[in-house]
DNA sequence: CTTCTCACA
DNA sequence: TGTGAGTA
């Protein structure tokens, strides 16, 4: 084995191996919902031979995240804004900027999530 | 399993 | 935002 540093560990998590059956366990969601995600950019899994979608590791954490920000009551809009925003390389202090943004966003919303036009009027 | 559409909460 | 049903 070649593996475990870092290099390989982001490979793994890249390789299209969950068939949405899978998927659908894992992350509570239904076949429909995850389509309905792919449909609206949220995810892009792989595809085989015949055609049926292939979710990675990475597809998978950006599943579960959509879940949560939904709950919290972001737009697919909101979402996918979130995460090109989160794609790009950001210094240090943004990050940490970024990290107590957050924090005030959902530590508080524990028990209330926020109403969706609440959050709306920052991601539309 | 895939696609797409319509109609409806 | 998400579904059920019907289609091909």
């Amino acid at each position: 084995m070649q593996g475990g540093d870092a290099v390989s560990d982001r490979l793994r998590r890249q390789l299209p191996v969950f068939p949405i059956s899978v998927v659908m366990k894992l992350t509570e969601l239904t076949a429909r919902q995850i389509r309905y995600y792919e449909t609206h950019d949220l995810v892009a899994p792989q595809r085989t031979e015949g055609n049926q979608r292939l979710f990675s590791m990475n597809d998978l954490d950006r599943l579960l995240e959509i879940k949560l920000l939904l709950e919290k009551g972001f737009t697919i809009k909101g979402i996918k804004q979130i995460m090109l925003e989160e794609n790009k390389d950001l210094s240090k202090d943004e990050q940490k900027l970024r990290e107590s943004l957050y924090d005030d966003i959902f530590k508080p919303t524990g028990r209330v999530p926020l109403n969706r036009g609440d959050l709306s009027r920052f991601y539309q």
